[in-house]
RNA sequence: CGGGGUGUGGCGCAGUUUGGUAGCGCGCUUCGUUCGGGACGAAGAGGUCGCAGGUUCAAAUCCUGUCACCCCGACCA
């Protein structure tokens, strides 16, 4: 196929558009692959049509491989499926919600598990009729607070969802295998580096999840990985490794110390040195109880939380909302102290937390028979050697300190270290929680029901012209991958002589004959015009029809190395084949 | 939702402090010259200055209100 610029519907632009910020939003749109239309919304022009297709069908070939089979769902849904899941409640402001004209509720579909639940409930009885898997590639809403960064984060985005369908936890845990390797497949053939962490499973429910982050500085998520093992996780899924606990017997008795005017940890660890009690003490051995108010979806009222960790460590609240999700953290104001005298701010200790009823849950360091200096519950004092398990029992354990680089690794081998990421994908083991909304059984060959259990996967489609382009550009432009690229070889007819564009209409014209996809430049620019433009759209094979033409010679570029070798006219296609053919 | 900022031809911006009826670059049209790294000359087309109200002889500019958008933070494929 040739596409000829000199039709094309494209316009590149000379400079970044004033609201992008990260590399694939100014290149993108300055080559003409996109248009913004609304805050988070954006029109595909044909050059990048043509990529989110290629990627589109990748995402298909390997679905289909796994014996995934493609449906459609409607993008308006109704409300009722997502009430029955409590999601109509739970996904909050972030779901796209408008009536018709009768009133009635409806949403733009921001995943569909509940459809997809349904329908396999409508169609399947038997257990001969498992397992199944079904996708759908399509548009999805989500009416983000923020939406930024042009594509990477819109409020329309297409994504494949796809949702299996097993008798038993063993067909959901060979299903989720499955979709990990497909996944594997595809990232590999869009040739995006990434990493495969664990993570949490957020507002889907479920349990067992990884998540697939594309490696990128301008990422939204943090991961870590260590360095003495393959161990990756999202920071909000590290899990600390506790310590052993120790007997409580041995301990000295807690004192409570007049510590005045040491409302921080920085202060508190100034003074415990000065004061003369034998040892040196550090932030590390201070226990920092921290306060949030949680609210439920749905509930008027919020509860307290507090969180007690070494005083070393903030919260980190990324970690924290994840780990209460769906309900809502916020901090407390002056109107919470004031309504909670017993909360002495810069002081707060176990003992006021727990006989006034407050759930008071702790970093996993804090095990049975350590002792920590801790807020005395009275203002300008600490209680030192506060034993845990013999002075105070925690409520739980909750894993929301900041991870730092240089943790120790939990697998035990190795430490941690930070990067940034963006997720491209996402598997769930989802269990049953959708069956069981739905009372989605199986006749099985006893005569009884069984309930199905259900994995969820997705991928961020279109997010992933983005990814790509994020990762792979220079200074001048973006640089497909082969798979990807809107074309497979890029002539640049390089003057406006006749015979020129004869020669360039030749070889595009026997390239596509040879089965590639060619965008000619037969545009009547200059030739310094229509090299800028070839190295901004990022074909990643350019061939030159120029001055050389006459003694016979093309020349071909390659368009990430810079690296350029002249070949005779009559080997081009040959020579282009190679090239593109690998 | 908190903080910061911006609305002026298709795109990027100046002009607003100090009111006098809109300008620059890119892009676009026509003609000529040019033609391997974003050419040059000449002539053009294109703007209710976000919206509403007010002050004034006169408002892009001053006042009031309002809307929208962008960026940073808290949320997610």
């Amino acid at each position: 196929m040739i596409t000829r610029m000199s039709s094309l519907f494209l316009r590149t632009l000379r400079e970044d558009p004033a609201d992008a910020e990260v590399p694939s939003h100014k290149l993108l749109v300055r080559a003409g692959y996109v248009r913004r239309v609304a805050p988070g919304g954006y029109s595909w022009l044909p050059l990048g049509l043509r990529v989110l297709r290629k990627i589109e069908r990748v995402v298909r070939e390997e679905m289909e491989a796994i014996g995934a089979q493609e449906i459609h769902f409607p993008a308006l849904l109704p409300r009722e499926p997502y009430e029955a899941t409590n999601r109509w409640t739970e996904y909050g402001p972030t779901l796209f919600r408008l009536k018709d004209r009768k009133g009635a509720d409806y949403l733009l579909g921001p995943t569909h598990e509940e459809l997809f639940a349904l329908t396999v409930k409508g169609e399947y009885a038997s257990y001969k009729d498992y397992p199944v898997t079904l996708y759908q590639v399509q548009t999805k809403y989500r009416d983000e607070a923020r939406p930024r960064a042009g594509i990477l984060r819109g409020r329309e985005f297409v994504m494949k969802d796809s949702y299996s369908f097993d008798l038993d936890d063993e067909g959901l845990a060979e299903s989720y295998r499955k979709h990990r390797e497909a996944y594997i497949k595809v990232f590999g053939r869009l040739g995006v580096e990434y990493v495969i962490v664990s993570a949490t499973s957020g507002a889907m429910g479920g349990s067992a999840s990884e998540e697939f982050l594309a490696v990128a500085p301008t990422g939204e998520d943090t991961f870590v990985r260590s360095t003495g093992s393959d161990y990756a996780a999202n920071v909000e899924a590290v899990v600390t490794p506790a310590p052993a606990e120790q007997p409580v017997e041995d301990k000295p008795a807690a004192q409570v110390h007049h510590t005045p005017n040491t409302p921080t940890i920085e202060s508190l660890v100034d003074f415990l040195n000065g004061a003369g009690l034998g040892r040196e003490f550090t932030a590390a051995d201070t226990l920092k109880n921290v306060l949030v108010k949680l609210t439920r979806p749905g509930a008027g009222e919020s509860e307290l939380l507090a969180i007690g960790l070494p005083g070393d460590r903030e919260v980190d609240f990324k970690r924290l909302e994840a780990a209460v999700e769906p309900a809502e953290v916020s901090m407390l104001d002056e109107a919470d102290f004031t309504r909670n005298p017993f909360l002495v701010k810069g002081y707060i200790g176990p003992g006021a937390l727990q006989a006034n009823g407050v759930r008071y849950l702790v970093d996993p360091r804090v095990v049975r028979g350590t002792a920590w200096v801790t807020g005395a519950d009275k203002a300008d004092h600490h209680v030192v050697d506060l034993v845990q398990g013999r002075d105070f029992t925690p409520d739980g354990v909750l894993d929301v300190a900041e991870v730092r680089e240089g943790d120790p690794s939990p697998d035990g081998a190795g430490v941690l270290v930070a990067a940034r990421g963006i997720e491209i994908g996402h598997i769930f083991q989802l269990g049953r929680k959708y069956a069981d909304a739905f009372g989605l059984d199986a006749l099985g060959p006893d005569g009884k029901p069984v309930r199905i259990t259900m994995g969820s996967y997705g991928i961020g489609v279109s997010r992933l012209v983005a990814v790509i382009a994020e990762q792979s550009h220079d200074d001048r432009g973006l640089i497909w991958p082969r798979n990807v690229a809107p074309a497979d070889v890029h002539v640049v007819v390089a003057g406006k002589d006749e015979t020129l564009l004869a020669g360039g209409e030749r070889l595009a014209g026997e390239l596509a004959e040879a089965g590639l996809d060619v965008l000619l430049d037969d545009r009547k620019a200059s030739p310094g015009v229509k090299f800028a433009d070839a190295e901004l759209i990022g074909v990643p094979t350019i061939l030159v029809v120029g001055r050389g033409l006459a003694n016979g010679l093309v020349e071909v570029k390659d368009r990430r190395t810079g690296e350029r070798v002249e070949v005779p006219v009559d080997d081009a296609v040959r020579h282009l084949l190679d090239v593109v053919r690998g």
